[in-house]
Formats: C-alpha cells, sequence, structure tokens
DNA sequence: AATGAATGAGAGTTCATTCAT
DNA sequence: GATGAATGAACTCTCATTCAT
C-alpha cells in the first residue's frame, strides 16, 4: 500500500500491493469501507502504543507536540497508501455519527490534552476544548492530505513539525 | 455543479447540472480534468475582482484574513460541488510544476500580503513568506476539505474565520 | 438470444447475442431486472396482436386452447432463450404484488375465457375462475420450463397442444 | 436446507445448514451437482418407504393420486431449499440420457400405476402410458416450480391437492 | 477425515470518452 | 456547434473450488 498515485485505491490495487487475492480480501473484509475500520483501528493502536508513558512534560503543549509527531510517524511509515484512505474515509456529517468519531482515541486523546492545558492556563480558554481540538485534527489533515495529493514528494515529519510548531504557538496563552 | 455529494461527480452530472449536453461538454474539453483549469481560472478571477480596493489595511494580517475571506466566500457560493473539484486537482509534486502553480493568484497575492508583512515587521520572519504562504494555503484547504467531506453539513465561512483568526496570531511577531 | 442453455442468462452473454455492448444494455434498462418488464410486455403485445378476431368459438375451451397456443408460439418463435428469461422472472409472493400480476393480459385474458365459460356452463365451476386460471398458468409454465431445461430437445407447440388438451377435458363440465 | 430464498443456494449456505465445512463437503461430493444425485436418492428412498402397502385402491387413479401426495409431501417436508435443487438438476435432453432417468422410482412408479389403469380400462389409451407419465411429472414439476418461486408462499399440498384432482379428471375414460 | 483461508474467473454495474447524425 | 446513443475498460463483489494444515 506504498506507491500509489492520490485517486481511487481500487480494491484490485490494494490486493495486488498486498500480494492477497481479491477473494482473500474479502474473506477478511466485509466490504471495501471495512478497511477503514481496520486502518482506524490500527492507527489508534500505534498511537496509544506510542504515546504511553510519553506525554508526561508539564507543558502541556509540548504533549499535543509530541502527540502530533507520534501520529504522523504512523502515516509516514505506512507510505502515502495509508493516506490515502485515510483521506478516503467519509467523515461524518450528522451530530450522532460525530458523537461515536469522538470515541477514538485519534480524537479524545488530544482534547485530554487540551483540556488539562486550559486547566492549567496554558492554553486559550476563550474558545472551547472541542473546538480547538477540531482545529487541531483539522490540520493534521490538511497537511497529511497535500503530502498524499503531492505524492509524498516531501519530508512529512519536518513539514508536519513545522505546521505543529505555530498551532502551538496560535494557541498559547 | 451546486448540490452533490461527496465523491463521484461525473461528467453527466455537471451536464445535466449546466444544462449542455455531454457532446457539448467534449466540445469545450478535451478531457474532464480540462474543467479544473477552468475553475482554478474563475477562482483566481473572482478572487481578483474582488479583493480590488479591499486589501488597504496597515496591518498586513488582517489583509491576508481579508484575503482568506474573500477566497472562502467563492467556495461557499458554489456549494461543496466546488470544493469536490478543488479537491479533486492533483498537485503537483516536482519543482517545476510547483513553479508554475506560483503564477496564480490564488498562491501569488498572499505571499505578497505576507512579504510586505515581515518588511513592516508585522509577520515572524524566521521563517521564508514562502512557506508561510504554504502553510496559509495547505490550512485554506484543510478546512475546505473538511467541510466538503462532512458534505456540507457546517457553515464554512464561520468555521474558517476561526481558523484563520489563530493562524493569524500564530504567525505575527 | 436464442441458443443458450438453461443456465443463468448474463447480461453480457445478452449482450454478445443482441451485438450490443454492455454500456449501450445499461443506456436502455436500468437494471438486468428491467429487461423483464420489457420482455413481458412484448409477450402481451405479441399474444394481443394475435388473438384478436380469433377468439370467437360458441365453445369458450376451444378459445382457451387457442389462446394457450398463440402464447407458445411467441415463446417457439424466440427460441428458448426466451424461455430461459421467463422462467427466471421472480413471481409474486405477497397479495398486493400479485394484485399487479393480474393486470397482464398473459393473466386477465384466459381469466375472462374461463368466465364467459363458467357463464354458459362450458367450465366446471365448483372451483373459482381464478384457481382455474393460476392452474392453466401454472400448467403452461410448467411445459415452458420443462421444454427449456431440455434444451430446446423436442417440439413445444406439439407438445403443448397435448397438455392443454387435457387441461381443457379436465375443466369441461 | 430449509429456510433459503428462491435464487441462490451457495455450497458454503449448504455447509453451515449442514454444519459441516466446505472442505468436507467437498470430500464427499465432487462437485456442487453431485448433491442433486444423492438429493434424487433420497426422494426415491422416501418414496419407495412411504408407498409400501399404501397403493392397493382397485381405482389406478386413486393410486396415481396418493403416489402424488407422498411425492409432495417430501418436498414440503424439505422446505423449499429442495425444490430449488430440483429445479436446478439439468433434465435429460438426449434419448440416452433419459433411459436412465426412467429407471428412478419417481418416473418408473407412476409408469407402472398408468399402465395398470390403462389395462383395467380405467385410464385413456388414445396416448401411451409413458407420454402420460411425462405429462403427469411435468406437471407435479409445475406446482413445484411456482411455489418455489413465489418463495413457499401458499400450501403446497392442498394447491398440489387440486391440481392432482383435475389431472386425475383429465385422463380418467 | 476435517478444516477454512485462499483463489480467481466472472457476475452486475458505472462512467469517461467517441462519433455519426 | 450540438446531441446523446454507443462503447468498453475497469470497478466492487460473489462463489465454486482447491489445498496446506
Amino acid at each position: 500500500m506504498e506507491k500509489y498515485e492520490f485517486e481511487t485505491l481500487t480494491v484490485r490495487m490494494i490486493c495486488d500491493s498486498a500480494k492477497i487475492s481479491v477473494g482473500t480480501f474479502y474473506h477478511y473484509f466485509h466490504e471495501k469501507n471495512d478497511l477503514i475500520s481496520g486502518i482506524l483501528g490500527d492507527i489508534d493502536e500505534y498511537i496509544l502504543e506510542n504515546i504511553e508513558g510519553k506525554l508526561k512534560s508539564e507543558d502541556e503543549l509540548e504533549n499535543l507536540k509530541e502527540f502530533g509527531m507520534v501520529a504522523i510517524k504512523k502515516v509516514t511509515n505506512n507510505g502515502y497508501g495509508l493516506s490515502v484512505v485515510i483521506n478516503s474515509i467519509p467523515l461524518p456529517s450528522t451530530p450522532e455519527d460525530r458523537e461515536k468519531e469522538v470515541e477514538r482515541v485519534f480524537l479524545s486523546e488530544p482534547l485530554k490534552i487540551i483540556k488539562r492545558g486550559q486547566e492549567k492556563g496554558q492554553i486559550v480558554d476563550e474558545i472551547s476544548a472541542e473546538k480547538i481540538t477540531e482545529m487541531f485534527i483539522i490540520a493534521f489533515r490538511g497537511v497529511v492530505v497535500d503530502w498524499a495529493r503531492r505524492s509524498g514528494s516531501y519530508n512529512l515529519e519536518e513539514t508536519y513539525e513545522q505546521h505543529i510548531k505555530y498551532f502551538v504557538r496560535a494557541i498559547r496563552k
């Protein structure tokens, strides 16, 4: 899942790349979209495993930065094929669907960090922690999308590091 | 091109919506992707027309904000069908291709503003104006993509206003 | 649509046989099943055209026989490809769906004949005209299915003539 | 094999229902169609067991009716899954293949009854016993097919009883 | 003997594109 | 210039069949 152009990712491509047959794919995934939940789960798992014991700075903004870098590494490690998948996931547009989304580590974890940051007076609180989290996620995805659409032609980690640096600057109290 | 789901925008849909036949479409556009240059041109034209005489604040960051709001309005006015198209444009990944991209108003205009801002000492200069412009564009697109992927289920202008507000805060000297 | 084995009739087969492309098929039929209504319509039309002025015997059982022979001719003329289609039509199983089915010439016409036959005292009336019609149709289809499943290896008209002869004998008062 | 829709009966379905694995299925049956001979054998066995000592009416038409009812009961008992299988059996279309078919109890038994009926002068003899048997079988299958195609939505035994009643009336001398 | 993961041909369907009218 | 019927490659998904364990 590493070398595809930004465009429609087909089941056949996925299978060729993973060296399995179409039948096998459908043995494990009920339908193409099932890939997504598997991948989202992978990302969450990866994040959980890799932030364990890492986010212990007193400065919550440092922790947020750290969190972002861990997440971006998962994307980098898997080539931009992964980000194609991530970015083809239809996002929830109804309030109920959004509720479920929040359960994901990728969303709940930064929210926790930001809340703590507000409590400690490190992060602006004229705006809710939820809104800030949203902005954080959109910014994260914005960078990933750009990178994927440019066929992974630049260093994602470096670029994201710059973006997150200014993001943190924006919300520091 | 106004009310379609974020997903497949077919030539047939476009033609039906524009009340022309498929044949006519192909008489004017060599292929589907040709639509894009037309649309990009439209956006640039719209921006040029609408910022004329508007960006005269002494604070260049205000001008940048204004520029962003004008651009976002073009997207809003055209429904998310437009953003689908915008976001399906393959971005240049080679240096030469990037050169051409810069010529576009959508890129050259904010770059000018940011440069003036740096000259006036209003914007951070530890990082090049080009890099900041890049971040500005990625942030802009990030919001638009999110909005389109959620099928235009929230108010884009309001949301972008918030994002740009913090973006500006991030790069203010 | 003439030379296929009794087995699944594929869209591709239909198209090859009709010498049109798959795309063309889908230009005219929304989905594969749409073929069916077209074919049912054809049969009805054929029957209507061919019984006009023919069913004027005083003996309604003769008219019923005549009707059956006209219908079977439509099947014969089109080879057993047609009967494959006929027999792959899912039959209505709910009362409401059955209502609609009755509107078809293929069902309404024999019903009329049988009713007249009962009025004239030519046909048994210990059982409703509707039930008799049902038996008539099932018998008709039974013969066609058998013929199709034996790959059209015998003379359908002759065989049906025999069957209808005894059917008529069964319901004669 | 009891509760499936009229349409696709897959090997997987059969195996799940029989609580065996697909592998086991293919250990016993060379291919899916092999199921059929087993089932045909089952039907014959069932008929033989259930008509033993039953067909002793002096009126051979009564015996034919009885035979039909026994056979239809086998179908009813097994739900319409069975009839799907029955009706997907490719019928012999060459004379040699037909020879073999005749050996089956389902064919040979009614033939015997009808022959006796003709000898006793109870059944019409302007037409051969073989032809009458053929009509009997086609009529039997016709009802079963209709029932299966309507997803078993009515009482098969009752309906067949009516059909056989008139069939018998048709061939009575 | 028994399992079920793996296979891949082939099903229905979509859609960018062509071309005779 | 304008039309839309026609094309066919490519898509997602199904399922009879195989085979290592």
